[in-house]
DNA sequence: CTTGACTGAACGAACGTTTAATTAATTTTA
DNA sequence: TAAAATTAATTAAACGTTCGTTCAGTCAAG
């Protein structure tokens, strides 16, 4: 056993994630994903192409384990709206638990570089969305699937998208940030809507 | 009159708008600003102390002329539904006019500097929440106001955050890009909840 | 002894920023 | 009102850093 094992591919992914959950593709190096992972800049180049590679593997890595529980999470055929419950509540506990998964997928919808943000989209984003979609093709014709999965996924990302902000702005409180509290406030406003005589 | 007239503070922002909306702050450099608004760099500093302050004075500019419009929007003693349903139609117009209003909206929340973040939150950003805040309180006690808020923003936001890359999602149409079509599925998704017997 | 994993050093380019000098506009003076 | 003095706006050039990337060589493992 080496007293300095050598990272593997996967290790170095581990170590990025948070680098580019943080600051994004223009705000991390490769000297500072280098420096997380104790290697030169230089070994980076061995294991991947350029920062583009480097960044699209960490991106998919990090959305990987993520979504396939997802897809299993529905696969019954419980009613609707209770199908729709059990994912927003485990949509928001993923969040909650892996804050990085939810900065890479702002980062990616941020992205400047159309291709870059197109092949993780297609890559990456498309399998959470489509699982979405299923659900939310129980309540067509009511509402035309994919804005509903738009406005469902939307609805869950603003709590933990603006986190860091919201401290910052009049009636926050720390309740506000536990995962109980915001599936259990999504949840009543998917199913009863605003009037609270209804 | 002269024929190259001078540029002037505010000039300057209105070109560099557009720059710091698609790529960030991260992703402009004081030379892209400097060839886009025809200047030399060192010019710019004659301007603004620093990229910081260049940043800063951006974003504040892009909000200024947008959030006065949503205060006088629900000045008066209509229904608390009608004042949302005019709010959210205002919301949605704005955002689908001015693009960069929106991006840079996404990449304050997203800043990695929190004392940057923090200062354009309290400065730029909350008054618009206020305004928002006012009217959820108009749904207390069945709502937290803070929460919805939130909630009612990100509703909006998503629909246009996700604008470039839905297209490459099943189910896409143009007619969610539409204005009208947005703040319809909003409104009814708030009105009514998902069942559509109700 | 070959192969895989890595290092040290360097490349040119771009970065934010500063400096001294120059031009354009404005104000003051004669 | 024209010239002079003053202030405002801008420039070219350069500073030290950091950037992404490459390359020749080293070291350990099989």
């Amino acid at each position: 056993m080496s007293k300095t094992p050598r990272k593997s591919r996967e290790d170095i992914l581990n170590l990025a994630v948070p680098l580019f959950a943080k600051s994004g593709f223009d705000g991390v190096s490769i000297r500072n994903v280098a420096s997380q992972s104790e290697l030169t800049p230089a070994a980076l180049y061995y294991h991947f192409k350029d920062k583009e590679a480097l960044y699209f593997e960490t991106v998919k890595h990090a959305f990987e384990t993520k979504t396939t529980a997802a897809k299993e999470l529905i696969e019954n055929k419980d009613e609707a709206i209770a199908n729709l419950e059990k994912f927003i509540i485990w949509f928001v506990a993923t969040l909650n638990k892996e804050n990085d998964f939810q900065k890479l997928l702002q980062w990616v919808l941020l992205d400047s570089n159309t291709k870059r943000m197109q092949s993780l989209v297609k890559d990456v984003f498309a399998d959470l969305f489509i699982t979405t979609r299923k659900l939310a093709e129980s309540f067509s014709p009511s509402y035309d699937p994919h804005m509903l999965s738009i406005s469902i996924i939307g609805l869950v990302l603003c709590h933990f998208q603006s986190q860091q902000g919201r401290q910052y702005l009049p009636g926050n409180k720390a309740v506000h940030d536990q995962p109980r509290v915001i599936s259990a406030h999504i949840i009543n406003l998917l199913k009863n809507g605003l009037p609270s005589s209804c």
